[in-house]
Parts: structure tokens; C-alpha cells; sequence
DNA sequence: TTGTACGCGTTATCAA
DNA sequence: TTGATAACGCGTACAA
């Protein structure tokens, strides 16, 4: 009931209260919670029991302090949260990374920020808050990552925009190839005018998915005009779905760079009366759980979206511990799944 | 190309770094960076002008050393990543709190874990990395909280299972209010053989939900034994659905607890020709993008998510600020959406 | 194997 | 208004 009680809380215990408890020194309290195999086991025995009774836990900023490491890595994404909680692709690769960092002692801090990326995140990654960062999701624009590069290690999911120097690390599947399975698999049953909803152009992803389009429709003296922008949303791609029909409405199948996308573009399909696969035939891309989730499975280029995520955290961790042998690509494999859709 | 470059990174510039560019003392330029009044003009501005050029940022780790604060909250999600990802009602609260958060010189830490949050993140917690904590979806069995609370301000999205000593903060909506208007809707409409899907019984939305359910069917002398529980996901709604349809085959309506429960549901509905809302009413309860995202437009008990999510960050951030007028609860209305379900 | 002593980069308390 | 100087809690040479 006393007013102030509030924040009357019990300091936390410290490294020299330990060492008084179990007394001995505080070095050699330092040396066991570091698990240094130079102490006798009976005093690590009761400078264990000391560290339980007292309920000790390192505290972070000093050990960082004199350490000159954090322990943590950042998982930087330059997007807004509604399409980052939006899309299951980043559910898979978050999943991805935590696996990999859960078996270290290393943790996680999630940096989402369209709106100003290099203002506070970056002030706040500069701050020296974590020993390294992941950076997914990145476009043309974001020069921050330069920046990045000069103050810590970093690992890119996805091909780097800026990859001039080819020194950036970076895991990633090959998107030419990708779509292109995808696509060439509409080729096979027999399409003829083929049409493609694409994500971002100021994305690598965007950009390779579309260029694996055009190439299977060039090979195969296809026309490759059948092309709309979106933004790897839902809303975005029902839209650009709607403009695609109108310009082009005899379509006989649809290249969406993404499930999000296909969710929206199977909507406006249903809305319009195309029937799924049979008018318009649909292949997607990701293999998310939106593939599946729909009322139509969709036929969808599968990436290892959650693979990629522990293989960016695997890099990353072996970059912080001076692994001399981590290549500076890590590319995976994409294969076909073939559902209703197509 | 020399190996072992990768590691060659200029050092951080430090405030005795600044002094020396300003030709001041290190305590001159700290009450600079911290924007103290008592610093001749003329000062501030060299010393501003030193800090560009050296492109200097506080570490943290010193900073919250001595200072003792960290400027950072985490949000607490005792939940496996998948179901945080999965569900809408999570990224809404996520931004309100980000948005709250942005307003102030505090970040967010991110924690989600069902595996092992008594260790690997109550540790964190405690090892000093936050000033305080906001505790989301928990469970009866998460007595994790109670050593939190000893340890640092903490804010519940949603009444505390442990709520005896009422001093616990937390903001929260009329859950029972809720569901009621919800079924009420559905007696109202004429229905009279009403089940439900509940959340988890081990939350108090869960039991809330399902409470008020049973308070409507109750006072209009209905049957109250159309119950199933499910778990706050698609999936398990699904199976819910389906347990449920099956030992009473003729229901007229059904409330489901969540959105995303009612996507399941109303997929299980449609797969056996059950049409909706003639066949079968449903009222969900969220109102988040789910409830319309699908192929019929959800009737639902609407809650801000999202506003709810910025007061926990608003109430948490004035509990840091020390301020004594903080109400101990914040309860927020709901309000019945009709669209096509029921 | 253990303890002493210094340094990590800031904040905060004094004098000046 | 400014500048020494002592914490803050921990890691780690170095010495014992």
C-alpha cells in the first residue's frame, strides 16, 4: 500500500558477493562462471553452491564492457512490421536463425524499421549493442549496409544489392533457376500465354524472379509482355493481378513471385470467375505455409526459407568466431512442388 | 585478400576520443551527448561539431553501467515461434508497442519462447539487459512471472493468471462482456443450437470467452454442452471443428475464439458442406485481418489489439519514468462487427 | 591454483 | 560552467 514500494526492488547480487560468500576472490568466481578449467574442483564446487543460493546471474553490461562483446547478433529488416509479420516467408527464416542461435550461448535482437533504419537502428547497432548483424529483406536504397559492413560482421539473406566487391557474405537460392522451373513447368502443360506478378524490381529477388521468367518465355518463343509490379503483399498482388487482366485478359497461367502473392491473386481469380487451375493456371513461389492453407494447394518453387535462416546464423556465428574457412556464399537448392494450382 | 582483414575494423571512438578533438574534458562532452543546460553554447557547438566528424555514438554497455538503466523493455512471449508468427492478434500488439516505443529513446527486445523460458530467457532477463518488461499471452503454469516481477517492472497484455495480490499492472479487455455480445448475436439471430471452440483453459482469454458463452446460452435457457477445445491456432481449430460436428451434427451456430481459430473452422465448415452462414452462423473474436482476409467476411468481437499494445508500452514506460498516478488496469472496450459469418 | 590490480567507456559527485 | 576522480561489475594479465 506505501507509495514508492514500487520500486523498492533487491539489488541484484554481484560478482564480489559471490566471491564473499564463498570467499574466495572475485577472480576465481569469474574463473568458474567462465567455466575456466584452472581452479580446483572443490572450490568450484562451493563457489557454484554460492552462485545458487545468492541467485547470481553475470550482469551484461559490465561483462560486455570488459569483454568487448555482446553476445548477441541483430536480425535487421528494413521493412514495415505489417508486412514482416504479413509474410510466413520471415516467419521461416526467424525460426531458421533462433534454431541455430539457440545451441550457442548468442541471442537475438529483432531490428524492424522501414520508416528509419539509419538513424536509430543503426545508432542503436553502432551503440555496440550486438557483435554482428543478419540483414534480410534489403533494397536498392539501403545504403545503410555499407555502414554496417565497416563496424561488424555481416550476413545477407539474399544477394546484396551492392555486391560490386563480392566480399559480403550472403546466403541465398538461385531465383534465376527457381522461376524458371516454375515457369518452364507451365510451358510443359501446355500454356501458351503466360503472365507473371512480380515482387519489388529494387529487390534482388524481385528483379531474378522476373528475369527467370522472361528467359524460359524467350526460349520458348513465348510473348513476355503478360508482366505487373507488386510488393510481396497480398493486397498488392490482387491489384496488380486486376490490372494484368484487364491488359491482358486472355491469360492461360500466372508466374506469382511469392504465396503471399498467390493468396491475393487466387482471391481476385475467384472473384472474376477463373476457374484454378483449368482457365488460368497458377505457379507460386516460397513454399510457405500459404501455400497450403488456402482453399487450392498451390503449385510453388519450394526455397529452404527456414534452412537459409539457420545457415545465415551459422555463418554469421563461425564469422564471430574468426573461422578463417566460412566461403562468402552459401547458395541452396529450390525445387518444384506441384499441388492443384497448376 | 590478406586473410584475417575481415577483422580489421576501426575502433569505436570513445568520449575521451571527442574530449581530446574538442579540447575539453570528457565530463564536458558527456554533458553534451546527454543534452545537460549547463554548458556554455560556444562549448556545445564545438563539441557537437567534434562528435560529426568523429562519428561518434555512447556505448552502451559503459553507459548502462554506470547509469544503471538500459533503455531498452522486452516483450515476453511464452509461445513457440510459429503460433507467434501464425496469428494476426500477435503483430498487431507488436506495433502498438513499437509505435509507443518509437515516441521514446527505448527499443524493444524481442523474447519468444515456449521451449525453455525459465532459463535461457529469464536469464536474460535478469542479467540487467532491460529496465522492465511486458508479459503477453501466459499461461496459468508460467510461474516464471512472479521472479520477474521481484526483479523489475512488468505490464500483462491480459488479466495475470496469478492476479491475487491485484498489484499486478496490466491493460486487458472485458473478455466475458466480449463473448457475450458475441453469442448474444447469435441467440438474437435465432439460433438455438450454439456451440463453440475455445482457446486454451489455461488462459484467461480461453476461460473468459468460453465463460461468457456459457453466461448467454445460460440465460436463454440454451444448451451449453456444444464446447470443444482448441489451442488459438488454424489447425487445431480445424480438429476442433471437426470433433465437434461429429458429436453434435446439428449445431445452427458457432463462436469461435479467435480469427484464426474461425479460418480453420470455417475451412472445416466449407469441406463439408456446411454453408455459412445459413447453415451454420459463426461469430469469431479479434477482429484482425483474418476476419477478412478469407473468402467470406467474418462477424466478429472486435478488440483493439493494436491500441492495446500501446498502452502496455505507454503504462510500462510511465511505471520506468516513476510515476505514481499509473492505474493498476486498463480495461478497453469491444464492439460487435457484423459482416457475413452471422 | 589463486589473488591483486588495472582497464573497459560512461555517469555522477565533488571541487574549483 | 568546467574538470578531476570515483564508481559501475566484470575480465584478465601478472604475480604469488
Amino acid at each position: 500500500m506505501t507509495s514508492g514500494v514500487r520500486n523498492a526492488r533487491p539489488p541484484q547480487p554481484t560478482l564480489e558477493m559471490v566471491a564473499a560468500e564463498a570467499g574466495v576472490s572475485r577472480a576465481t568466481v569469474s574463473r568458474v562462471v567462465n567455466g575456466s578449467p584452472k581452479v580446483r574442483p572443490e572450490v568450484v564446487v562451493s563457489v557454484t553452491a554460492a552462485i545458487e543460493r545468492l541467485n547470481y546471474v553475470p550482469n551484461r553490461a559490465a561483462r560486455s564492457l570488459a569483454s568487448r562483446q555482446t553476445q548477441s547478433v541483430a536480425l535487421v529488416v528494413p521493412e514495415d512490421m505489417t508486412k514482416f509479420f504479413g509474410d510466413p516467408y520471415f516467419a521461416a527464416v526467424v525460426q531458421g536463425i533462433t534454431q541455430r542461435l539457440d545451441e550457442s550461448d548468442y541471442t537475438l535482437n529483432l531490428l524492424v524499421a522501414s520508416t528509419d533504419p539509419r538513424h536509430k537502428t543503426m545508432r542503436y547497432l553502432r551503440a555496440g549493442n550486438v557483435d554482428g548483424a543478419l540483414v534480410i529483406s534489403h533494397h536498392t536504397g539501403d545504403n545503410f549496409v555499407a555502414d554496417l559492413e565497416s563496424t561488424m560482421p555481416v550476413v545477407f539473406g539474399g544477394r546484396p544489392t551492392n555486391d560490386s566487391g563480392a566480399n559480403n557474405y550472403f546466403v541465398d537460392v538461385d531465383n534465376i533457376a527457381g522461376s524458371m522451373s516454375g515457369v518452364q513447368h507451365l510451358v510443359d502443360i501446355g500454356r501458351r500465354r503466360i503472365g507473371t506478378i512480380t515482387g519489388p524490381v529494387d529487390m534482388p529477388a524481385g528483379i531474378d524472379r522476373l528475369t527467370g521468367f522472361r528467359r524460359v518465355l524467350e526460349n520458348a518463343g513465348l510473348a513476355t509482355d503478360a508482366v505487373e509490379h507488386a510488393d510481396f503483399t497480398a493486397s498488392g498482388a490482387a491489384a496488380a493481378t486486376r490490372r494484368l487482366l484487364e491488359r491482358c485478359p486472355d491469360i492461360d497461367a500466372l508466374f506469382v513471385a511469392s504465396d503471399l502473392m498467390a493468396t491475393g491473386a487466387l482471391g481476385v481469380l475467384a472473384e472474376l470467375g477463373r476457374a484454378v487451375p483449368r482457365d488460368i493456371a497458377v505457379v507460386a513461389y516460397d513454399d510457405s505455409p500459404a501455400a497450403t492453407s488456402g482453399p487450392i494447394g498451390m503449385t510453388t518453387v519450394s526455397q529452404p526459407s527456414k534452412e537459409m535462416g539457420f545457415a545465415m546464423a551459422d555463418l554469421l556465428l563461425r564469422l564471430l568466431a574468426d573461422d578463417e574457412t566460412v566461403p562468402h556464399r552459401n547458395i541452396m537448392p529450390t525445387s518444384l512442388v506441384l499441388r492443384e494450382s497448376a
